[in-house]
DNA sequence: AGAGTATAGTTTCCGTGGAAACATGACCGG
DNA sequence: CCGGTCATGTTTCCACGGAAACTATACTCT
């Protein structure tokens, strides 16, 4: 038999590489602005449309509701969102941004602009649209609908 | 101005969701065997060559020497690893494989194989290459030296 | 040789997320 | 209307890694 492959020899080796990096670094970023990744993404998220409830939210984004709850805390700490109760269910809530949370999200897009442009701005325009179709079409047809922090 | 940027907008969303999919699949599979991600990483790192210390592994992986020692204390429990007191310098060691450990390596190689194949599989050869070269060029061009495991 | 500094590994404390148990409210079938 | 079931959000416990303090040993320079 032949040896061990080696731990280089994997595309996702090399992706889990490339993707820590940028997270870490764009978490260095956001860490300016006294937000996390995954504070971003549930901002970002309430941005567009009036509310949103956590359950949809932990689906959307690949955590537990466990997580998104605790997540909503800290996010209600910042005085970020808000929690508000449903009319109609009284278990139901909904999440929205606050005037502070709203007024943040460009400020955290533009982050995540220039992050993006400096990670991948070292590629070619061409290799850099492969890069982002091969990674769409693995999303797509791995059927992957959700986009786990970590 | 502009309305702020979509999270998909960004090549990093799609390369954290691809990247935390195959990772995750990965994960599961190597939980059958009782090993994580990251002890895989260290087993496969050990196999060669004859012991490593902590402190090189911790550069290689990305990972502080904090971490790094409880890792090892996790794979000594399970009779993966050995510690080597140097006889040289009372402070250093050497990290290497017990015969179980290595006998595990081979099997855990298998599994990444089988995970790399399964997700990239969907691609086309030519796609899977150039998305391979991607990886790697960003990786060089980056100047990213270390595989941190989240 | 001895003081100060550097290095190796460990430990403690903390943040964050998953799994599962939990509490509450809604709904359905008799 | 009432018991069973389901859905929503929260809580508890655990795993795992980072940051920084800590311990022990080595090295350097005078």
């Amino acid at each position: 038999m032949t040896l061990p492959s080696d731990l280089t020899d994997h595309t996702g080796y090399w992706l889990r590489m490339v993707s820590n990096a940028v997270s870490q670094e764009f978490s260095r970023k956001l860490a300016a602005e006294g937000v996390t990744v995954a504070e971003w993404v549930v901002l970002r998220s309430l941005h567009d449309g009036a509310g949103m409830a956590p359950t949809l939210l932990a689906a959307q984004m690949g955590m537990t509701r466990g997580a998104i709850s605790k997540l909503a805390d800290r996010l209600e700490a910042k005085g970020l969102i808000a929690r508000t109760s449903s009319e109609t269910d009284g278990r139901a809530q909904s999440l929205s941004l606050t005037a502070a949370g709203r007024a943040k999200v460009p400020v955290l897009a533009r982050l995540a602009d220039l992050n993006d442009t400096e990670f991948f701005g070292v590629l070619a325009e061409d290799e850099r649209a492969a890069l982002d179709r091969s990674l769409r079409a693995l999303v797509q047809r791995r059927g992957l609908g959700a986009a786990p922090v970590d």
